[in-house]
DNA sequence: TATAAAAGTTAGAATAATCTAATAATTATA
DNA sequence: TATAATTATTAGATTATTCTAACTTTTATA
């Protein structure tokens, strides 16, 4: 199959490229920590294989092939933090490092397995769809928080970017996925966002945050 | 950390130097199926990093720092196969080859919580001991059951090669850890053995079988 | 003990993945 | 549009892991 490099490309190319499905070698470089001749070297080599769309001085885009992989290495990981919080009793800010390995594990069954202990779940403990044994992912029409106005009531969904540190902030603030958010106001300046929730009547959260947290309408 | 690669190559050395602690590039090369000249460049490298004793055209042993990291794997490989068995209901035939895969993941968390959720085992699904987290290991004084006579009686408790043919085998005798097996008769010709054990009153096994078996006398 | 076989080593090459330095193309800016 | 900045590519080197072919040492055998 793929090397456990290559895999990590596919996946961070799936990632970058969400609307348009273009990717500047530059933002990959940057994504993965490599320099860019590097970066250049692989996309050669990954078009050799079928599995992106190259041509010089141009984004990249993901093959059909190349997408169809790229989103069973992210159901693999997807499935692996569900299973890490839920049978394994571990934090949604503690899974990312661990599956960011497991994924590359080949071994259909272990997969298998984990998705039926789960009860087939659909989205992983971040929120973030899990995509199915062919491939195929759909994400709900969230709404940025930061796109929202004083006075509406959301359910927050999902996070835009899981990184510990994130993470750790929302658990601080006790603001866990299925949160019902009321927004009280928004400050014009600087969009700091005044908000009650759960057991706390006003929480101030930055535009940053805001940004980064994807909620549902609720009538 | 070390390398994937040069995992394998300590778990090799640790697993083949049972007694004596020496093993020869000629079984190792055999043992990983990699050419000779591979496995002796390595030993260089593993030598200058201290892992292991090396001086040219003699056996190769393990450094007591070799031997230690080589338990440390090896502990990752029998957790993971305990949980895959416990935690996941994989059967202790199906379990190695992701081990093999699992046992090289980075994150002491993972494997303490797989330790913490097992209850702190002290054996793997095929009877071996599970080093400790210092890397200690005790085998208990086993006999394989190709060396016991007619009229004993043992508890069978571990395998000495956990092959999935093997396992397999084992399986379609209903021969699991734990039974308790009546030594009928020793045929002196080819040593096959015949056996009583759970409801089979007569069982045949080859020398070739019993050899594989690891026992503790019942008194 | 002389020869043959087996085991071990050296030399040199290949592939994968990465880097630095230099160069080229594209995009932004004055 | 000319120049500067950014982005992308090429060339050449490096490290890790593996291989084949040739040679050396050790062990087994007649
Ligand atoms: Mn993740
Ligand atoms: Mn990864
Ligand atoms: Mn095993
Ligand atoms: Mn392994």
């Amino acid at each position: 199959m793929y090397s456990q490099t290559e895999e990590n490309y596919l996946k961070a190319l799936f990632n970058l490229g969400n609307h348009k499905g273009e990717v500047n070698v530059n933002e990959l470089s940057r994504e993965l920590d490599l320099k860019m001749p590097t970066v250049n070297s692989m996309m050669k080599k990954l078009a050799e294989k079928g599995l992106i769309h190259y041509e010089s001085y141009k984004p990249v885009r993901l093959s059909e092939k190349g997408k169809k992989e790229a989103a069973l290495i992210i159901r693999k990981h997807r499935l692996t933090e569900m299973f890490l919080v839920e049978k394994m009793g571990f934090g949604w800010d503690e899974v990312h490092n661990i599956a960011e390995q497991v994924e590359h594990i080949q071994s259909p069954e272990f997969f298998a397995k984990m998705d039926e202990l789960l009860g087939f779940p659909k989205i992983d403990p971040h929120g973030s769809p899990i995509p199915d044994q062919s491939g195929k992912m759909a994400w709900p029409e969230y709404i940025k928080l930061s796109e929202c106005k004083a006075g509406d009531t959301v359910r927050f969904r999902a996070v835009t970017h899981s990184s510990d540190e994130f993470l750790k902030f929302l658990n601080s603030r006790e603001l866990l996925l299925g949160t019902i958010i009321h927004i009280q106001s928004v400050e014009p300046f600087d969009n700091t966002f005044t908000v009650s929730y759960g057991n706390r009547a006003s929480a101030m959260l930055s535009h940053i945050a805001a940004e980064k947290l994807l909620t549902e309408k609720v009538s």
